[in-house]
DNA sequence: TTCCATCTTGACATATTTGACAAGTCAAGA
DNA sequence: TCTTGACTTGTCAAATATGTCAAGATGGAA
């Protein structure tokens, strides 16, 4: 899979479990350990950034799901 | 979670993996589509490094499993 | 011991993520 | 229109991931 690709698919799974927990990326922020603010949500979620691991668990952590949750888009292959 | 005690699981479980498939950081470097050599293999499986998404990506390819087998380490509440 | 394969570690340059702030866009509603 | 909330986008500095090379450590086999 193109970088490109997987960071895109990767943001859309975030935005989509941070909406249908009804949040927004500053409620979202609110729950997260430590810095972190929306600038970065919005690069993340968009595929604009190649988040690093421990980013991506803050996230989890944030939105109450695993990392693996987070990983969960299909493809089997990978 | 702290930082360090997540990048440690994350890559002993690479580990893992690679030496369940009977592989040596060098093999894993030649599955691996693009530039990564066994510095940065040894950096993330020791945990001395707080990879990207991406990295890990190509990574998961190299090792024929997926980014949600790599995040397989227990922890349900995450 | 000497080789050899494997892995680790240090140093360095480059690229990019991250955090922070400001400004811009957009839609909904008063 | 004006305001407000939500999100995006640009810029900047600081931190750090990555790629590369070289050297060191370790263990096994000859």
């Amino acid at each position: 899979m193109e970088k490109s690709e997987l960071l895109k698919i990767v943001g859309k799974r975030i935005k989509e479990i941070r909406e249908d927990k009804g949040l927004s990326q500053v409620d979202l922020v609110g729950k997260i350990d430590g810095n972190i603010d929306t600038t970065n949500i919005s690069r993340i979620e968009s595929g604009r950034t190649n988040p690093t691991i421990f980013t991506l668990h803050r996230i989890a952590e944030g939105l109450d799901v695993s990392l693996q949750e987070i990983m969960n888009f299909g493809k089997p292959e990978n």
